[in-house]
DNA sequence: TTCAAGATTGACCACCCGGTCATTGACCGG
DNA sequence: CCGGTCAATGACCGGGTGGTCAATCTTGAA
C-alpha cells in the first residue's frame, strides 16, 4: 500500500516505524476526530519527534487523508473478496455474507471504522466530503451489481428497481454496521438469527402485496 | 420552551436577546461542529459580549446541550403532529407523510438538522452519546407503533415483525433525510414519484417470495 | 440629584494548537 | 581521526481557545 499523500521520506522509512506512525494516527484520529486530534499527542504515541512527523507527512490533513486512503483500500479489498467468494450462492446468502463480513471487519478494525463513521457526517472539509461521497457511491454500485446479478439469475422479478434497492440496502447495512461498532443499541445485530430475519425482511419488505407488476417468478 | 441547561440570568432575558443567542449558536455549531465552534465568533454574531454569554450559559457544553434540547423538542412535536394528522390514512400514505414532513423540517431548519447529523456520529462526549441514543430509540418506537397500528388494521400480515420493520424504516428514513439535507447525492429524494417508489419498495422489499408464513392477507 | 445594585463589558489568563528551523549527533568514505 | 552529510530533534512561533473578573455603565428608588 503506497500512501499518495506521504512524502518520499516516509516511503523510505523502515516498515516498523511506518506502522507505528499509522497506528498512532489511527488511535488519535479515531478517538478525537480530525479537528480535535493533536499532533503533539500523536507524535508522543508514535515515539517520534514532531519535526520528523512533518517530514513524513507535510500536514495534519495529509496524514489524515493517507489514513482514509488506507482504510478505504482495505474495505474495497474486503468487498471484492466477498463478492467473488459468494458468486455462486443464492441472493439471501450473499447478502448475509456481505453483512456479516462487514460486521467482522468493523469489529476487527474498530478504530478505522470509527474514522469512517466520523467522516460519514463530519463534513469538516470539502475534501473529506468528496472522498466520502465517492465511497458511498461505490458501495451502492457494488450492491446494485449484486442485485442485478440476482435479477439475471431469476432470483428477483424482472421489474425490480435495483438502484433503489441498493440505496435501501446501503442505508440499512450502514446502520447495522454502526450499531455493531458502537457499544450501544446493537441488540439486533449480535445474533445470527437476527441477521437472517433482517435479510428476509429486506427481501420481502413488510409483506405488503406487490403492486401489480413484478410478480411472476417462483422458486422451489 | 425552557432550556434546562441555561442559568436563571438567561431565563430573565428579553425574548429577542434569547433568540439572538440561540440563532448565533445554531449558526456557529452547525457550521463548525461542537469542538471547532468558537465562543468568540459566537458572541460576535449574537451581538453580545463574551462575559454576558457565560452568565447565561455556564459553559460551551451547556449552550450546546440547550440547543440540542430545543431541536429534539421540535422534532418530537413535529412527529406527534404528523402521527395524529395521518391517523386515519392507510399505511403507505402515513409513511409518505412522515417522510415528506421530515424532509420539509430538514429543509426548513438546515442548521438544526446539521447539528443532529453531526451528533449522530460525533460521539464527542458520553452525554451526547446518551442523548442521541435516547432520541434514536424514541424514533424507532414511534415508527414501531405506526406499524403495529397498521397491523391491527389488517394492512400488514399478523406475523410481521414490527420491531425489525421499524429498525429498517428508521435506517432508511435517516439516510433519506441526510440526503435531503446535504447538498450532494440526494437525487432520490427530490421528486415525489421517487418517494412513492421508495415507500412501495419498503413495503414490498425486493419482491422476493415471502418465507412460508406471513402471507394470507389480500387486498383488491 | 444621588448613589447603591445589578447588568454588561472586553482585556486578560493560562493553555494548546499546527507548523518551522537552527542545532545535534550518528554514520561513513577517506 | 577527520570532515561532510543528512535524518532526527524539540524549543519556539504566531495565533486561537474557553473562561474570568475588575471596571464600567444602566437603572430606578429615595
Amino acid at each position: 500500500m503506497e500512501l499518495s499523500t506521504a512524502t518520499i521520506a516516509y516511503r523510505q522509512l523502515e516498515a516498523s516505524k511506518q506502522s507505528a506512525i499509522l497506528q498512532a494516527a489511527e488511535e488519535e484520529f479515531s478517538r478525537k476526530g480530525f479537528r480535535a486530534a493533536s499532533m503533539n499527542s500523536l507524535v508522543q504515541q508514535a515515539g517520534i519527534s514532531k519535526g520528523s512527523l512533518f517530514q513524513y507527512f507535510g500536514s495534519k490533513e495529509a496524514l489524515f487523508l493517507g489514513l482514509v486512503e488506507l482504510a478505504t483500500g482495505r474495505v474495497r479489498d474486503l468487498l471484492r473478496a466477498v463478492r467473488d467468494e459468494s458468486r455462486q450462492q443464492p441472493l439471501p446468502d450473499r447478502l448475509r455474507a456481505i453483512l456479516s463480513s462487514g460486521i467482522a471487519f468493523v469489529r476487527q478494525h474498530p478504530r478505522l471504522a470509527r474514522i469512517y463513521f466520523q467522516l460519514l457526517q463530519g463534513a469538516e472539509s470539502p475534501v473529506e466530503r468528496e472522498g466520502l461521497g465517492r465511497l458511498e457511491r461505490r458501495s451502492r454500485r457494488f450492491l446494485q451489481r449484486i442485485l442485478e446479478e440476482a435479477r439475471e439469475q431469476g432470483e428477483l422479478g424482472p421489474h425490480v428497481d435495483c438502484e433503489l434497492g441498493a440505496f435501501v440496502l446501503n442505508a440499512v447495512f450502514e446502520r447495522v454496521l454502526r450499531g455493531a461498532f458502537m457499544d450501544h443499541l446493537d441488540e439486533l445485530t449480535v445474533k445470527n438469527g437476527a441477521l437472517d430475519a433482517l435479510v428476509a425482511h429486506l427481501l420481502c419488505g413488510l409483506g405488503h402485496p406487490a403492486p401489480a407488476h413484478a410478480r411472476e417468478e417462483a422458486s422451489p
